[in-house]
DNA sequence: GCCCGTTTACTCGGATACCAAATGTCCGAGTGGTCCGGG
DNA sequence: CCCGGACCACTCGGACATTTGGTATCCGAGTAAACGGGC
């Protein structure tokens, strides 16, 4: 799995604990958690493309969460830098094999296939049970100083 | 995730349609779904390292299942090719953040980490509730030739 | 005919190329702020 | 002092390198069978 995924949850929380109203430049983001800045911008703008977060060209320009936490699923982050293809895609090996038919889906009749699909369906379950809106609850409670030191971190890196 | 495993999963059911007496040859067993001889070989030799086949060289040699069907999860195989580690690996971007401390293991205390192990191991959960046996019982009452016609069809590949 | 040593052909196993995708970088299009001149 | 326009700095966005890992291939070590000669 890419390493983006990572950056962008974490970035997503990030821009949580900032206020709502400033755009935030990928730059500071990245530098942070000491992320390639141009790296960064690039996952950001996956995110954009997915609709989870806006950006906005120019000075005072950045990105900003498109909708609140809570409607913000750990696989919509998932599905955005990573593409919506499954990780097990089954090359339909069948078809190739003496029984093989032309005019079958493989991916749809092969049992090795559903099986890996199924196993998939709980994990995507698994994390569209999640939203960012419960970790970010979970780390205040964790640490409550976190949000407050965010935003005093990136007011002083504003320079 | 890898071609090789929907190879490996396959070629470990004609494995198991075949008399167990006698080991097939990586390059038989790639003829059947015309593969690369040579490269299903090599996942082949991972899954003899996982103990999930065995080896013998010369002739007369090839693979054979280690043990029964009924032993061999899907989880299994997929560890065997590729590999113990978790899809999503945490490189702990906290630690170079500006809170971040060297002796915090974060893969442990970074919420979204866990959220994201938790997930996978939902998935390897239902990997690992299906064996192989369970595969193949579903493609027999599906189509019940098949054994017969496998064994058939690697019996008149002897030349 | 039977046994044993040699040859031989065949198999896995790992070392070696090749290629696609993830990773990382750079520059241009576009926008909003800012500054300056005029009213 | 207030307003309008031009300039400028800043940001995203996509196009362009670089590196890593998956894909594919080839050749050697080792083995068991087969063969031939001797008893």
């Amino acid at each position: 799995m890419s390493e983006g995924v990572e950056w962008a949850m974490h970035s997503c929380l990030n821009l949580a604990w900032l206020d709502s109203d400033e755009a935030m430049t990928a730059a500071r983001l990245a530098a942070f958690y000491d992320l390639p800045p141009a790296y960064l911008n690039k996952q950001l703008q996956a995110l954009a493309r997915a609709g989870i977060l806006t950006s906005t060209p120019g000075p005072r320009g950045g990105f900003r969460l498109a909708r609140p936490l809570e409607q913000i699923t750990l696989l919509d982050v998932v599905t955005a830098i990573e593409g919506p293809g499954d990780a097990f895609r089954c090359e339909q090996v069948l078809r190739k094999g003496p029984e093989g038919r032309d005019d079958v889906d493989y991916r749809k009749s092969c049992f090795i296939s559903q099986a890996m699909r199924q196993a998939e369906l709980a994990w995507r379950k698994e994390l569209a049970g999640q939203t960012l809106a419960d970790i970010k609850a979970k780390v205040e409670r964790a640490s409550p100083g976190t949000p407050r030191a965010t935003r005093e971190w990136f007011a002083r890196r504003r320079s």
